[in-house]
DNA sequence: CTGTTAGCGCGTTCAC
DNA sequence: GTGAACGCGCTAACAG
């Protein structure tokens, strides 16, 4: 690669004017900095980022590694890790994302990932999991992007699952449903009591006593199978004894339209759905399109971004709100 | 960060031995070597890999450039990515991926692509879609994965589409099915050639006049709506005049899943319905479990990338198996 | 077997 | 307004 030796040889001007040219224009005269200018151009001179990070010259160079997990089981979520990239380059940043097929980094990911020296770090996570940092990594400023971890000072951001169903459910019941059957995730994800405490509180609001309230769990991760024999405890000759099915996810919500449909059921006049997620072009596609509480994966990769860029002293779970996404399901 | 400089330090040894601790330990005395190790491990030490490329080390530093297209929007491809990181990983390699929001490079995504140094670059799409390669980068080596690009004789690993929609529907037709509908992706989509020749072979093998087939293609890119229309002209009196509803994607097939037993159809029994990419994560959750041909994101990835790595001297495109995943919806 | 020197590409510091 | 020298972290080549 052409390098600013070549470029000082081509201009006739020495290292300095060239390196000049690139960060301090103005205090070149005008005609060497077109003559530098004209020698860059004609070589298409770019800068090492290796030679600036070497250097320490920090300012032009700063790097966040991000160790991104689950995004091969979930692969919605590259938004968040498009959300970080695009972030981080508007303010002169470069990312580094490693992927994590393990649940925790092994002594090598975490190597690869110092040996490229980041100044920040983010982990992130689907499906708001708990991940475990190793002591070697929090030595660096350190965020976490839709996960948790032990030491529950360190900031995450994290969306509001509570607020979040809250409004969802709030919405439904205020068009007039008043039966509402949920499904939600298995017990032990993390996001399991937020969207509880949000239903729950919901249905306070209008007056619906919480031990009326239908509620089913997945018993695990990928028990999608569940939903028809929950369903079906329900339907009784045909006729459904909820008004509204809320899901704790949208492949719930999937599993839900064609067992509803296949059943002779109309949505939403004979059965609403909520979901929860809003898949990216999967939620569009649903016949009526699902009603779905959006996870801010934009919103939460920025958010982690410019936590480490503009060093936010922030500490502990930080909520992103989740908004409504109103479709025709309800 | 710490550097070969104070682990020297520590060890009471010189610069040039550390380094040799990590590159050739047989080249020291088991002593000294043991020494420098327990001040590598004490110290934490991990060789910066911007010093390493800075020196065209190229043998512990090589670094492969990703370019990726409609990561956003087809997000099921993360698998593509995955592989070659993967790949690169096992060979010692770095991956810089970024990604791209229009259709083709800026000049600002190329300067930053090339300020890493890459030492081969691999142009990624969703779709299969055409990309066009600006000449700055054509300097370096470089691969297409899932796309194709003007300039045909560039190395392409892109999916064996006629390949594989022959083996679908030529496994559809020997199941007895005699009366396909088929749902094409638009014709202006590269794909879209490649599955009605496949088609049509699997039908002549199976004595089916060509021009006896239910044909039409979806108008545009995401004019899935227009699924509904195109049942329905073929839906008489609640009775389908097809057997087997062929679609050119999942997608497609999962709007048809809910418009068939929307209208009151059991599928297969009534209607068989066959996929095409194998979306992770969805194609398992319909019901009953969609019948599908696989995008062979891992295998081209994987291709692509040691097509860099062992500098390989194919050209033009390099079709890759379209396996067909027989799951019960037909 | 181990150390010294030199240089990769760049930018800061200090001369001119 | 411009250039020479130095150092960032690392290793190949040469010395000892």
């Amino acid at each position: 690669m052409t390098s600013v030796k070549d470029v000082a040889q081509l201009a006739g001007v020495s290292l300095m004017t060239v390196s000049r040219a690139l960060s301090n224009p103005e205090k070149l005269s005008p005609e060497t900095y077109q003559r530098v200018r004209r020698a860059i151009d004609e070589l298409q001179f770019v800068p090492s980022m290796s030679a600036r990070k070497i250097r320490g010259d920090n300012l032009q160079s700063r790097t966040i590694g991000v160790f991104a997990l689950d995004t091969a089981t979930t692969p919605f979520a590259v938004e968040l890790l498009l959300s970080i990239e695009q972030t981080a380059q508007q303010a002169g940043w470069n990312v580094f994302i490693l992927n994590l097929l393990s649940n925790s980094p092994t002594d090598q990911n975490i190597d690869l990932m110092l040996s490229h020296r980041p100044d920040g770090l983010i982990f992130s996570a689907m499906g708001l999991r708990q991940v475990c940092i190793p002591e070697r990594l929090k030595s660096k400023p350190l965020v976490l992007a839709n996960c948790l971890a032990d030491d529950s000072h360190l900031a995450s951001y994290v969306p509001d699952d509570e607020m979040g169903q809250y409004r969802a459910v709030h919405h439904a019941l205020s068009q007039g449903y008043r039966r509402p059957l949920s499904i939600n995730l298995p017990k032990q994800s993390l996001a399991w009591g937020l969207r509880q405490k949000g239903m729950q509180r919901a249905c306070q609001a209008f007056g619906l006593a919480p031990d009326s309230l239908l509620k089913y769990d997945l018993s695990d991760h990928d028990a999608y199978g569940e939903t028809a024999a929950i369903l079906d405890r329900h339907i009784i000759d045909g006729r459904p004894q909820f008004d509204i099915l809320i899901c704790g996810n949208d492949r719930i919500a999937f599993c839900a339209y064609q067992l509803l449909l296949g059943r002779g059921l109309k949505i939403p006049d004979d059965v609403a759905v909520l979901g929860y997620d809003n898949m990216i072009g999967i939620a569009e596609l649903f016949i009526p399109p699902l009603t779905t509480v959006q996870l801010p994966y934009h919103e939460i990769g920025r958010r982690a971004a410019r936590h480490l860029i503009e060093a936010l002293d922030v500490s502990g779970a930080q909520p992103v709100d989740c908004p409504l996404v109103a479709r025709t399901s309800l």
